[in-house]
DNA sequence: CAGTGGTCTAGACCACATT
DNA sequence: ATGTGGTCTAGACCACTGT
């Protein structure tokens, strides 16, 4: 029963049928085919299609679920995932109550302004010292406590024609905002954290004394080619959340 | 040819055949049948063990090599897990230097007591209230500069025989302690970050001034099943180190 | 060569969701 | 009742390893 049939799938000699399926359902969405939120064929219609069996077939689905491209519903169907804006915000979003639950935070636009580069922005955005940037300033709440100011830097050549009214007027996260306005995606952010003590200025903002202790929160997002997009300095007050980064999950192999 | 047979293996209703084989086998290895670096019996041996087909066999086996557990190597064999020390520690430290270079800590042990779970405690570990936790305080430094004290628990019934001497001269990590030891793999944790102000005894410590700001770091480490094993409170001067989770990296395919 | 894991088949029954 | 994904079987051949 196991003789190996011929198949419609175009496999590479080396090169696991389950691997090509995998590929060829990947690039059924990246065309267009199978949008977000859109149902897949049920199994036995794909293993028609592809010309494996059953077990071939949810070897390549089973991937494609691990790595959060499709989402499985027994009895519902297979779907291509819907990366939501939620999704995305919790991607890059660390701050967390102090219960450990996970919430929106409410953001307050506070200002924008147009800078020069020193030598920490330039470096870390990889531009020449005295560049102009932008210079957004947010104050974050969480539960209707305000938790954190942010002091975001964005090299102007990268961000054509944005303003005030804009940010002021904004729906959605940063991040998605570059990306659907500036054809910028994040694709990775590689963060430090300090402490530090509360100044006067933060500590007006922050409700909060002079001298507390605050987190600093250095973050640097990269879109592709680790082309450096953004640098963000957030100042944390803990007292009503924290900072958790994503769990480390030991891998092998 | 799909008849359910009679079986070996304890199946609750309700649960999946392939969830108990991958807890026996789990279980196995904590049991010390199997230690790390050893080689399983053969997958056709497993399956007659545990009464199930290859299939199913696999389907447990995949989920224990995903998470770390064991090491299939094709033609040789499947092996239970061996963490090497250097690619243990940079997993699960996250100090850096200033200038974002990581490198070893030197760890020096202060003291091992026995104390009573408190409400947080026994909540982190899932024990009682009251039960005996062992209490480690040790000492890090980073380029000869103290840079944090950390505070360390652990229930005393999963590491009998722990000693002040073998602390005192060990030449290992903790986690490989674990489980060279006490059979014990950590294979996730979880960290959250605070601010706080120092206080006079870590002053003392730390070689800095009390009220002066610092990171609170708590993590708690897992083992199979998601079982806490370790409680961890470190208290970090940022004056000479960073904290620095994994970067995130959005996955597309 | 024999033994191991890696892949694959062609079914089957079960649990769940929708109609 | 029908259709979906979830689990499971009892084989088979392939690729790789060590003798």
């Amino acid at each position: 029963m196991a003789k190996k049939s011929v198949s419609n799938v175009w496999s590479q000699p080396g090169s696991p049928l389950y691997i090509e399926v995998r590929r060829q359902i990947a690039e059924a969405i990246r065309s267009g085919e199978w949008r977000p939120g859109d149902s897949l064929p049920s199994e036995k219609m794909l293993c028609e299609r592809f010309g494996v069996s059953i077990g071939t077939l949810r070897k390549a689905v089973d991937e494609l679920t691990a790595s959060g491209v499709l989402v499985r519903q027994q009895g519902r169907g297979t779907f291509v995932a819907r990366h939501s804006q939620d999704r995305y915000l919790f991607s890059f979003f660390h701050l967390v109550g102090r219960d450990g639950h996970k919430e929106y935070p409410e953001v307050r636009f506070l200002s924008l302004r147009t800078i020069e580069a020193d030598d920490f922005a330039s470096h870390a955005l990889a531009v020449n010292i005295g560049s102009p940037l932008f210079n957004i300033s947010n104050l974050l709440s969480l539960r209707g406590e305000v938790t954190s100011v942010d002091d975001i830097y964005l090299p102007t050549a990268l961000f054509p024609g944005l303003t005030e009214e804009r940010l002021r007027t904004r729906k959605t996260t940063l991040y998605q905002m570059y990306q659907d306005e500036f054809g910028i995606s994040v694709v990775r952010t590689s963060e430090r954290v300090r402490g530090c003590a509360t100044t006067r200025s933060q500590a007006r903002l922050l409700k909060t004394t002079p001298g507390a202790p605050l987190l600093q929160i250095i973050r640097c997002a990269y879109s592709f080619h680790d082309q450096p997009v953004e640098l963000r300095n957030s100042y944390v007050n803990t007292q009503y959340c924290e900072y958790q980064p994503d769990p480390y999950v030991h891998e092998h192999n």
